[in-house]
DNA sequence: CTCCAAACTTAACACCGTTAAGTTTATCAT
DNA sequence: ATGATAAACTTAACGGTGTTAAGTTTGGAG
């Protein structure tokens, strides 16, 4: 047993394996001392690198909402022209397939925050930020078609409310998995 | 003190205590034996009327659609001519509505049952239920319209989805509640 | 080589969900 | 009325949890 007193890159290990935990059991069962067991470390371990238990969970939802980003990124730049609304239907699709592959990221990244965690203090989680990418890109675009403002304020809004909800729905249990969701997001968004 | 030792209508005082709790400080932090303590019982009494945590939890998910399904009922039955599509556009206000006035319940019916709490055995929660009605009726009023299966199965899926993810944004902390949610609302279902 | 701050451990605290075993009470047949 | 039975409750204990205090190890800068 090379057992080291460091470990060396305990922070993002944590990080993955809570993840890895959540996705196997669900948010409830994450214990700290049995991720602290898993990453072979002590029960207090995980407290030099975070303030307490909502701070992981914060790190957790930061580390999944970078992934779900950068499939947006992904999407609008496979667009061939990027400043078409077609970009915006392929972000929209983009976000509504993260969620259908990962059900249970859903409610961690949008039910939790409201659930008061001992986020209480400081930053907020940013579960929002990929959507604020989306908004930027889509008004853009709308400018670029030429509509007005008022008409763009709701309209993405709408086209939020639209996506969102698709992928709140989608990533249910209980809900066919197996629905055609990106034709219902075909249809949704280009009317 | 006329202290008894049978409390009398402890279930139903468990649920709604519980859920006042769940209003002032979140999820999280409800304890059975906090619960218990309000209610001037011992921390084991809940026991006798519900198997464990989850159930009582399931309970108060009940209890809290019960009332979401009472206002969708008001809301049609308030519509003049029951069978117009004015009925389906007051019963998506009335949904989305209640979600604004209590946002934590949106995620409590919503999120928590991915959560995986141990609600593992037996009945699902059913929090979809007011939805059921929902579709129902929409059913009806766009057959009556003269609209095609096909075109009626993807549009209720369509309106649940616009719907939903308007309460579902309108609930998240952070959004500005002071939004003008009905007119998003009136232009998306409209369309 | 020394010293210090960061990364870790051990040990303890209060709290939690849950269960087992015992006590009180309402109900109902006799 | 009386006694049996089951339901509603209490007390006490179990193991697991988040968190903190105090001490130990370690890597690296001076």
């Amino acid at each position: 047993m090379d057992k080291k007193y460091h470990h060396g890159d305990l922070k993002i290990q944590l990080i993955k394996t809570g993840l890895h935990m959540i996705q196997e059991d669900g948010i409830n069962k994450l214990s700290l001392r049995k991720l602290a067991q898993l990453c072979n470390v002590s029960e207090a371990a995980p407290y030099s690198h975070f303030k307490n238990k909502g701070e992981l969970l914060i790190a957790i939802q930061e580390y999944i909402t970078e992934q779900l980003q950068k499939r947006l990124e992904d999407a609008y730049e496979r667009t061939e022209h990027g400043n078409s609304p077609i970009a915006i239907l392929n972000m929209g699709k983009a976000y509504v397939q993260f969620f259908i592959r990962y059900p249970e990221y859903y409610s961690f990244l949008f039910a939790q925050p409201y659930l008061k965690i001992d986020l209480s203090m400081g930053n907020e989680p940013n579960a929002f930020e990929p959507f604020q990418y989306y908004k930027e890109k889509a008004y853009t675009i709308y400018k670029n078609e030429g509509f007005s403002e008022e008409r763009i304020k709701y309209g993405i809004i709408a086209m939020w409310a639209k996506v969102h909800g698709i992928a709140a729905i989608a990533s249910m249990q209980d809900v066919n998995r197996d629905f055609e969701w990106e034709d219902v997001l075909d249809k949704i968004l280009v009317e």
